[in-house]
DNA sequence: AAGTGGTCTAGACCACTTG
DNA sequence: AAGTGGTCTAGACCACTTT
């Protein structure tokens, strides 16, 4: 287990901003070198990084962090597609913020004292010029200081990735919940939907490393010309 | 990737029923010698069929073809949980079995000629004493010869084990789509609901090696008190 | 005691990228 | 040419299971 040492002490080095994202890391055998092992133990440690995509390997150049960018977030955390299959980044509009005390099951979710503040966004997604998605996100206030309305609207990447390169948290994994439900009011509006249309609402809490929580959020989507999709296997 | 043409060379062995569901395999230094590589490039070929849920292996006793019993199915492919996140295994009842032609649609996703015959086979599934999933599932009737009612009723295990241990077919992953839609008629018959309740829709496309299309599943689910569950992380 | 998988080492050689 | 990761080897030593 030698090399799961190493695989921690590398987390340590992500999470302190050691090596920033999309930074190198130093070769293979500095890091052999640096934490007394062999460069195979290294080498076993970035392995499982890699699948766990915080890492990222290329030849000949070089071991690097992996930003949280478009690309990623659609391949490991956007998973609603056109019924043929189609897969598209959604085209994402603030609808509300807001910095609130923590309902108590937010509170519990996301590992928060009683009294503890979050932040609210509701963001309204579309898909082929369509408004299929209700997005309703909390985030804990004290882990996220100084985030406004203004840096979330004007941030330039994906929500995760201003929450990496912004705030030092490191969305590494997600747990989803699915249910069908008649649409409400408020989403109803938003998605242009008749009242009583079924929906997916989808809950997701999102985690860094440690499987700590860091985000809540509640998706209501029309499914009549979008599905969520899911894969049970390894390896591709 | 001479481990690739190992772990090729495994399957061929799994397939081919030469070693079978529950076996034993050769021990590691054997299939070096057989295959004549390193001990090391057998182990990364069976590594990756360890994590693939194919092998298991076993300090000091050897490694193993897993068998697709209940454990494994619950683990691996049933994604339905109480709200609560409590997970039991589903009480199931044949409700349906016929043979006939395969639709135009279910001839495309298995892979079928076009005037081939399919096994259909409806099952519900109960937890908790309430009846909450009605699956429609479809087979190639050319893959599954001499099955019946008597022999599918009567199995001991999973559906996926009579599958394995009847008919040769490993069912090594799956790939998911779901939407909300209001019950149909049938279904809400069967799950016992008032019109227009929303449920989920899950249509599933199980695989056997090399993605091979084996089966197609339409499950209707009443979330209303189950909900479906979905991890997105590598390592747990 | 003998046999199995589990971990780690040390190094050779290859493929690729960069300067 | 020099430096990086990618693959494979050969073997030591450990932990566990079975006999």
């Amino acid at each position: 287990m030698l090399y799961r040492e190493v695989k921690r002490r590398l987390i340590v080095d992500i999470e302190s901003g050691a090596v920033l994202p999309g930074g190198a890391l130093p070769n293979e055998s500095a890091l052999a070198r640096r934490f007394e092992v062999s460069i195979g133990t290294v080498r076993r440690a970035v392995d499982e990084l890699v699948a766990d995509h915080i890492l990222m390997r290329q030849q000949g150049r070089g071991t690097f962090v992996r930003r949280l960018d478009k690309a990623r977030f659609m391949f490991q955390f956007f998973k609603i597609e056109g019924c043929d299959g189609a897969r598209e980044f959604p085209q994402v509009r603030l609808h509300a913020f807001s910095k609130a005390r923590a309902t108590p099951e937010e509170a519990h979710i996301l590992g928060l004292r009683g009294a503890a503040s979050v932040f609210r966004i509701d963001n309204v997604l579309s898909l082929k010029g369509r408004t299929v998605i209700h997005d309703r996100i909390a985030i804990d206030a004290d882990l996220f200081v100084g985030l406004t309305r203004q840096t979330f609207g004007q941030r330039s990447g994906t929500i995760y990735e201003l929450y990496q390169t912004g705030f030092g948290v490191t969305v590494v994994g997600a747990d989803e919940k699915v249910r069908a439900e008649s649409v409400d009011d408020v989403s109803a509006k938003i998605l242009d939907l008749p009242q009583g249309t079924p929906v997916l609402r989808i809950k997701r809490v999102a985690r860094t490393f440690d499987q700590k929580p860091v985000e809540l959020r509640i998706s209501i989507v029309d499914s009549r010309e979008f599905e969520y999709v899911s894969s049970m296997r390894e390896h591709a």
